[in-house]
RNA sequence: GGCCCUGUCAUCUAACGGUUAGGAUACUGCCCUCUCAAGGCAGGUAUACGGGUUCGAUUCCCGUCAGGGCUACCA
């Protein structure tokens, strides 16, 4: 596999786009063999456009550039080559150059012979079209430097490229490339064209309409695990037949085949703007993602979360970490979840939060004040395992002529400042008896 | 405008021309339950439209419509 950097737009290629895309690259950890820089092989290309030239297959074209977002709304029908440029003389050709006139160097797309230009692709099939619908493509600028179509030929000669897989969005660009191949001499490489991913306003992803959802460091830094987004990734456009959804590297790898893809385009079903970071994303990738979660060991679930909570700021040591892990793997859906799903197990003093709360179901303060009261005594001399701690507390309840759940939740909003929360026992055991107890003597001066 | 590609639930997708058109996500309800999750069960919504071919079309062919891509020195 060969990563290499198309950045012959001298306009476009910024530091921050390289690497942003490097960034994306590294996170999913795909691998790579070699790498290259389109932009540090100019004078390969150039070889090759000028070689086409020599055989009489390609052209120099004086016209002044022409902005590509012309208005293309039909008025003056189908742009195919400068008259006068293309049937231009050697001679004059040369010596228009020659006196320092700019040009572009045109391919010369055969014409009015009926000839076809035609390529197998692996998931689109036999594609055929008339030469006589191609236009004549720049190979070279009039600064001198390759375009896309003729640099990527090049260099895929060059580097012995056998396959090509790409999107859609080059499947009738591939027959110019055809076109280079054979001016040049050189076998043309497998193509693969994929569908597509487009955004739920049906446009393909782009950068500048988008926004960051379509940017790969966005999921990685949302909290998503690289092999959750690439499974859902290779479920866009395709799967494996037989409804299995979550899926190993290494499962993925085994099912997948080029002629298992579909040829419509997928929906990315992102909102952006989004009532919550969450909701940004594509429900089934965060749905992907929770599986993977829960599908990791804890010790690699709880080796994954602790940079997280570090970085933001909460001192915890991996012990703590291994303990709360089990606690929350059900309950995250993102790795930064661990954040608001576990805050409570990190900090010394809980966030303020609203004490009626406290406040079971069918009660009132006066029953949250007795719970609160008798849970005090109670975890002040119960052993803080879990069974232990559910015989006692359950007694407790019992006693004061209440319910299980209005006696935990009283307990469970004063330990974890909130209502929903891992179950409590389990809960209580990680946090210890000075902690609990420290913090149910705040909720009942809270209370009071 | 021209050329090319595509059209199965809201979304991702299954279905050698013969299935009550399947699965998943999301949604709703129920069960489980100390809350929240997770899990289990149940439910609703789809073959764009019109013609063919065929005993029979989601599936093959044609047309229409719709969407997407490319289209004079972006990739």
């Amino acid at each position: 596999m060969v990563l290499r950097l198309d950045d012959t737009d001298v306009e476009r290629n910024t530091e921050a786009s390289v690497t942003s895309i490097f960034e994306g690259l590294k996170w999913l950890d795909l691998g790579w063999d070699e790498e290259y820089k389109q932009s540090e092989r100019l004078a390969l290309h150039q070889k090759m456009a000028w070689a086409i030239f020599d055989q009489g297959q390609a052209y120099r074209d004086f016209t002044p550039a022409h902005t590509g977002d012309a208005d293309r709304s039909g008025a003056q029908g189908t742009w195919l080559f400068n008259p006068g440029m293309r049937e231009l003389s050697r001679e004059e050709s040369d010596r228009r150059a020659g006196a320092g006139a700019p040009f572009a160097l045109r391919f010369r797309v055969p014409r009015g012979i009926g000839q076809e230009v035609r390529f197998s692709d692996a998931v689109y099939g036999e594609q055929r079209k008339a030469a006589d619908d191609i236009e004549d493509f720049a190979l070279l600028r009039s600064d001198g430097m390759p375009t896309y179509h003729l640099a990527s030929c090049a260099d895929d000669a060059d580097l012995r490229i056998s396959h090509i897989i790409r999107g859609q969005d080059h499947l009738t660009n591939t027959f110019k490339h055809v076109l280079i191949f054979a001016a040049a001499g050189v076998q043309a490489p497998q193509f693969a064209h994929l569908p597509l991913l487009v955004a739920p306003d049906g446009t393909k992803l782009s950068k500048r309409r988008h926004g960051p959802v379509v940017s790969v460091t966005t999921y990685r830094d949302a909290g998503f695990l690289a092999e959750a987004f690439i499974n859902f990734l290779c479920l866009l456009g395709w799967s494996p037949k037989n409804d299995r959804e979550q899926m190993a590297l290494a499962e993925l790898q085994d099912a997948f085949t080029l002629e298992g893809i579909n040829r419509a385009n997928a929906v990315v079903n992102f909102k952006d703007p989004a009532p919550t970071p969450e909701e940004t994303f594509d429900p089934k990738a965060v749905w992907l993602n929770a599986e993977h979660i829960r599908s990791l060991s804890v010790e690699e679930l709880s080796a994954r979360l602790l940079p997280i909570v570090r970085e933001a700021g909460f001192p915890v040591d991996p012990a703590k970490m291994l303990k709360v892990t089990p606690l929350i793997r059900e309950r995250i859906k993102l790795l930064r979840d661990v954040l608001t799903a576990a805050d409570f197990f990190f900090v010394d003093q809980l966030p303020s939060y609203d004490p009626l709360e406290l406040i079971p179901q069918k009660g009132d303060v006066a029953m949250a004040l007795n719970v609160l009261k008798r849970a005090r005594e109670v975890l002040g001399e119960t052993e803080f395992k879990h069974d232990l701690l559910d015989q006692a507390l359950r007694a407790a309840a019992q006693e004061l002529g209440i319910k299980a759940g209005q006696m935990f939740q009283p307990i469970r909003v004063a330990v974890c400042g909130r209502k929903n929360a891992p179950p409590l026992f389990e809960t209580l055991e990680v946090l210890g008896r000075e902690t609990s107890l420290a913090r149910i003597e705040q909720a009942l001066e809270k209370l009071q």
